[in-house]
DNA sequence: CGTGTTTGACCTGCGC
DNA sequence: GCGCAGGTCAAACACG
């Protein structure tokens, strides 16, 4: 906060200054610093009262209005500095300590006032998140019934849902990217694929089967929409405004010895990959709850350390979730929001900046990688974030709480936090009250189990997964799970695949 | 026998 | 155009 700067010009000596910058917050005026004057505050205590009263009646205009700075300027200049200058040295001395008690007082409210603005902006940004993921249900279940589809195959509480950022497009990267001018299908043109197909649903083209022109042998219609790349970027919803035909994807890290975290769904591996740079193998699920559920996950162990599970996730689930898988969901969900509601362009910049270092699990909690052939946000739950490191981090380009649209990185905020918990100031708060706001979050963080609950417990109250527990009875048919949830059972298991 | 896993081959996108 | 790497397929295999 620079705010105080703005009464150096008014203070006596450098060395004062100095020290009022640490100015009390909590409205207590004490002016310890101001012993050099030792014998004039003594002085002005006595007329402190009348001072006092003089303050107030500022402050109820400032407190009117918004006070832009504008006003100190008027209050220090003009007439008061005439009148400064005319009266005896110890005269001037204590209008100038008035002057400088005044412009602290404003100092201080001002910064409420900022705090204030802060969080009522934050608490409407994640309404706005909220209403937005609600609508994007919504409009889900109006297009469902209208097309005539068995509307209980949706589920509001998905794996990263981009849809409602794609459609309200309200954080349209203004930018140029090279990926953008490379844009070999615009937006329109997966529109009028999409028609073409026939199913003009553009949030459920996970379901989609094959086309025509696919040229695959449809017996595998389960998998048929994602055969090929070429015709899942084309068709897919998830397709970001400044990545097009790419999708986004949450990544988790996460301490476990097991082969895979248990996530709620039930997978089905369908390949393995030895990544380059990595020795450990890479492993490709497909989520196995529903006929062609689009959902794929990989998994894979982090190279730097074996311990650190890597759990990507990407698409979208095509029908109801279990009350545990639905708590990812959510988590991931928000997550993928955060990444798609942000310009890929300042992440690029700030990636390339420095400002956020190369990805290290070490250093961040919550990381995003725009330069990836998918955008990718990652979260990372194997780390125990320290209060001050949320006081490290150096905010040289955001002396303020940048919006989310303009800055989407996570920095330091477990992704828990995002969905229940008031989002913004979460991040906000991470670099300006470091204190219990990051205890709190970083508890939650490091145990799934709460995350997952709360995650649940947001998602009741947004009123999402109204088949959830039912939909475990719809989707029953239990069978061998690689990964899901003991008590859950499982509809679809049989594949086309042989 | 049904289902899931393994694994080599194949496809696709991207950089040079 | 070529090579590389990521991602996917599908036959072979394992398991209950």
């Amino acid at each position: 906060m620079t705010l105080l700067h703005s009464g150096e010009s008014v203070r006596p000596n450098s060395d004062v200054s100095d020290q009022v910058t640490e100015s009390p917050v909590d409205g207590k005026h004490t002016f310890e610093e101001m012993d050099f004057f030792s014998v004039e505050v003594s002085r002005t205590n006595s007329t402190d009262e009348s001072k006092e009263q003089e303050m107030k009646d500022g402050s109820t205009r400032i407190e009117s209005g918004v006070n832009t700075g504008l006003h100190l300027l008027t209050l220090n200049s003009g007439s008061d500095r005439l009148i400064i200058e005319q009266k005896p040295p110890n005269t001037q001395l204590t209008a100038l300590q008035d002057d400088l008690e005044r412009l602290n007082d404003e100092n201080q409210k001002l910064r409420s006032m900022l705090e204030q603005i802060t969080k009522n902006y934050s608490a409407l940004q994640t309404q706005l998140l909220l209403a937005m993921q609600q609508q994007e249900f919504e409009n889900r279940r109006e297009q469902d019934e209208r097309n005539g589809k068995s509307s209980p195959t949706l589920c509001a509480q998905q794996f990263m849902d981009p849809g409602p950022f794609s459609a309200l497009d309200i954080n349209e990267p203004s930018h140029s990217d090279d990926e953008t001018r490379e844009l070999p299908t615009s937006p329109t043109n997966n529109i009028e694929v999409m028609s073409k197909d026939g199913d003009h649903d553009m949030v459920q083209i996970g379901r989609k089967r094959p086309s025509v022109e696919d040229g695959r042998d449809q017996t595998s219609q389960s998998w048929g929409a994602q055969k090929s790349p070429k015709f899942e970027q084309e068709k897919s919803e998830e397709q970001l405004p400044g990545f097009p035909g790419r999708k986004a994807r949450v990544s988790i890290r996460a301490r476990s010895d097991a082969p895979m975290i248990s996530d709620g769904c039930q997978w089905r591996k369908y390949g393995q990959k030895i990544a380059k740079g990595n020795p450990c193998p890479r492993a490709y699920y497909r989520c196995t709850m529903a006929l062609g559920c689009p959902v794929r996950k990989q998994v894979q162990r982090c190279s730097q350390d074996k311990s650190i599970l890597i759990t990507t996730y990407e698409g979208n689930h095509s029908h109801p979730l279990p009350p545990a898988a639905t708590a990812m969901a959510n988590t991931t969900s928000v997550a993928a929001t955060m990444l798609l509601s942000g310009s890929t362009t300042s992440k690029d910049s700030l990636m390339n900046s420095g400002f956020f270092p190369p990805f290290s699990y070490t250093s961040t909690m919550a990381t995003l990688s725009a330069s990836a052939p998918f955008p990718t946000i990652t979260l990372d739950l194997t780390q125990t974030p320290n209060p001050m490191q949320f006081q490290r981090a150096p905010p040289p380009m955001m002396p303020f709480p940048v919006p989310l649209h303009g800055c989407p990185q996570l920095i330091g905020q477990p992704m828990f936090s995002t969905p229940k918990l008031p989002l913004m100031p979460a991040v906000q708060l991470g670099q300006r009250h470091p204190s219990m706001v990051e205890t709190v979050t970083a508890a939650l963080a490091t145990d799934p189990n709460i995350t997952a609950a709360i995650a649940a417990a947001i998602s009741s109250i947004i009123g999402a997964p109204r088949s959830n527990d039912g939909s475990n009875n719809n989707n029953g048919g239990g069978n061998h799970s690689s990964s899901g949830s003991p008590q859950l059972p499982q509809s679809c298991t049989t594949f086309s695949t042989k």
